[in-house]
DNA sequence: GATGAATGAGACTTCATTCAT
DNA sequence: AATGAATGAAGTCTCATTCAT
C-alpha cells in the first residue's frame, strides 16, 4: 500500500537470484563470481550477503526459488480426470515444453543434482519425501500398475525412463544440437510411455 | 612384469591422466588444483606442463582417454551375428555395466559433456563425426528401420531414450539412490527396447 | 523506577558505550563490528555515528567513560588519616578489588594502552596531567619519600613496581591461571610495599 | 656447501617472519595485512602461504621464532654459581635488557600473550610445564626459599612481581615516557628483590 | 532523531602458471 | 627432462560508513 504498484521495489533479492539463475546457468557456480552476480542485478557486492550468508546459500536459494514454479506448474496441468496414459504423456510433455522455455533453470538444476550441492536431494526429490509435486508423479505409477496399464518393473525404472530421457532431450537441445517441436515432444512422450506401458 | 616393453615410455602422461581423472571425478574441475594432481601423479607440477599446454588441454585429452576404452568395450562386445532386439539389449546392457564399474569415468564424462568444456561435443557424439562407437549405434537403428522392427521416429529420440536412460540410472545409483543389478539392468534394457521397437 | 529523573535522557550514548565495553573486552576491537555493537545497545548502526564520529572515536570516549569510575572509586577510598604505609596497601588493595570485580573494563583498557590507539597516553596517565586519581597516586611517593618511609628511587619504579604487578595479576588471573582472593590481595599488596620502603 | 657461503639464501621462510615481526609489532596484528608483509620481505603474497599455512599459522610460529633467542639469552646468561640474590637481580636486569634492545620482539610478545592467540599460554610459560627457561626461574624461588632467602610468598606474586614490573617498565618506555638506563634497571632489580626476600 | 539497507574498499586465501635449477 | 618454489590475479567475504526514509 506504501509505494502505489508493487512494481519495481521487488527488493533486491528477487534481482540478486535471477542475476545468479543467469550467471550460474552460463558460467557453471565456479566460474560466477558474486562480483559478476552482483554487477548484473545492479547492487553491490556486500547486498548479497545481506540476503544470503554465502555463495552456498545462495545457490540453495536459487534451487528452490526454481523448483517452486516448476512444481507449480507441472501440478497446475495435472487433470486427474484423464486415463493414466493421457497423464503420463502430458505429464511428459509439459516437462518437456516448460524445460524446453525455461532454458536457464534447467541448466542450473541439472547442474545443481549433479554437485556436491544437491547430488543427495536427487533421491528424495524422486521419491517424494512430503507432498510436493513428485508425489503426482509417483501416483501415476502406483495407479497405473493397479489398473493394470503400466508394467510392473523395478520402482527406479520409472524416473529413469521419463526423467532421464526428458533431462537428455532437453540437454541436447540446449547444445544446439536439435530444435523441440510439437512433433518431437510427441514422439517423446509417446516413447516414454511405450518404455513402461503394460 | 606384466607388460614387458612398453612399461616406462608412457609413464608420466599416464599417471597424470589417471591422477587427473581420480580427482576430477571427485572433486569437480575447479576443485582439483594441478598441485594434487602432480602430487597424486607422483611427478612435479611443472611436469604437468611438459605434456599439457594447460588444465584446459589436460581436461581435453582426458576426455578422449577415457572415451577410447569405452567406445573399444562397446565395440568389442557386438555381435552382429544377433537379432537387431538382441543387439539393442545388449548394448544397453553393456553401457550400464560398463559405466556402473567405471564411476570414475562416468563422473567425469557426465561433468565435461555438462559443461562449458564439453557442452557442444554432445551433438558430435552422437551424430557420429568419424567411425567411433556412436556410428555403430546409429547403424542399429537405421538397420532396425529397414527390417520393420524399430518403429520411425524423429531421429533424436533414439539417442534421448537411449543414453538419456542410461546417463539418468547412472546417476542415481551413484548419487547412493539405488543398487545397480541384473534384474536393473535387464528391465531397464528392456524399456529403452520397448521404448522405440515398432 | 530506581531512579527518578536521569532515566532517558543519556539513554542511547550509555547503551552503545556499555555494549562496546561488552564487546570490545571480549572480542577486541577489530573483531567488534560496529552492527554487533548496535544489536547488542539495541539501537540502529546509524545511531551509534549520531552520537560518535567514528569507531576510534568511541573506543576513545569508552576509555574515559571507564577511567571516570575507576579513578573516582580509588579516590573515595583513599583516608589521608592513614599512615603511608597503611595508605599505599589500600590503593594497591583497593585497585586489584576493583579490576578483578570489573573484568570487562580491566581487559578494555589493557588493550587499549597497549594499542595504538591508547600507547602514548600511557605516560601522560601515569605523570598525572590534571588532578585526576594519579596525582593521589604520585602525591604518595613524594609524601612518603618526605617522611623517610619510601626509599627514594628513579621514580619511573614507582608505577612500575604497583601498576605493573598489579596488571600482571589481574591479566594472570583473567587467563584462568589463578584465583585472586584476600590472601592473595594482602601479599601482593605488601610485597609492592617491601619493593619500595625505606 | 652448495651454495659458497650461506649468507643470502636464508630463505623466504626467515624474511617472512622478520617483515612480519615488523609489521605486527608496529600495528598489531589486526592491522597488519599479508599484503604489507610480503611486500615488506620482498616477495609474492602468495609464497608466505607456502611456509605458513595462515595468517595465524604465521602468528604462532614468529611466537617460537621470537621466544627461542629469548630463552637462551637468559639461560647463557645464569651463573648457577652466584647466590640467589645476585642470580635473581641478573635475571631480571638481563631481561629488561634484551627486551629493552628488542623492542619488536617485545612488542609482539606483549600483543601475543594478550591475545586470543597466547591468552592460555600464559600459565603454561609461567609455570614451565618442559624444561624451558621458565624452569629456571621457578627454581630460583624454590631454591631462595629452600635457603631461607626468600619470604615464603603465594606462588604467583613471584612471577607477578618480577614479569609484571618488567613488562610494565618496558611498555613504558617504548610508549616514549621514560628512557632505560643502567641505574634504572639496577634499581628496578632491586626493589623486585625487596618485594621478595626474606 | 533514529534507522538499517546498501555500499565497496580491502582482508584473507587459492591456485594456474612460470622459470631457474 | 623434471622439478617445485615463487608469483599475483582473482575469488569470497567482512565491516565501517553513508543516506534515504
Amino acid at each position: 500500500m506504501s509505494s502505489s504498484s508493487q512494481t519495481k521495489p521487488k527488493d533486491l533479492r528477487s534481482a540478486i537470484l535471477d542475476a545468479a539463475l543467469d550467471i550460474f546457468s552460463e558460467n557453471g557456480f565456479h566460474s560466477s563470481p558474486m562480483s559478476r552476480i552482483a554487477k548484473l542485478a545492479g547492487v553491490g557486492v556486500g547486498s548479497i550477503y545481506r540476503y544470503f550468508s554465502d555463495k552456498d546459500a545462495l545457490i540453495h536459494a536459487l534451487c528452490e526459488q526454481v523448483n517452486v514454479p516448476l512444481k507449480r506448474n507441472m501440478q497446475e496441468k495435472t487433470d486427474t480426470g484423464l486415463s493414466i496414459h493421457q497423464q503420463f504423456v502430458c505429464f511428459v510433455s509439459n516437462l518437456i515444453r516448460y524445460l524446453s522455455s525455461h532454458p536457464r533453470e534447467f541448466r542450473f538444476l541439472e547442474q545443481y543434482y549433479n554437485s556436491p550441492y544437491g547430488i543427495d536431494k536427487v533421491h528424495t526429490e524422486l521419491v517424494g519425501a512430503n507432498g510436493n509435486a513428485t508425489d503426482m508423479f509417483t501416483r501415476l505409477f502406483v495407479d497405473g500398475q493397479k489398473q493394470g496399464v503400466i508394467r510392473t518393473l523395478p520402482f527406479p525404472v520409472y524416473p529413469v525412463m521419463t526423467f532421464g530421457s526428458v533431462s537428455f532431450l532437453i540437454r541436447y537441445s540446449l547444445s544446439g544440437g536439435i530444435m523441440v517441436d510439437d512433433a518431437l515432444i510427441a514422439a517423446t512422450a509417446e516413447a516414454c510411455w511405450n518404455a513402461i506401458k503394460a
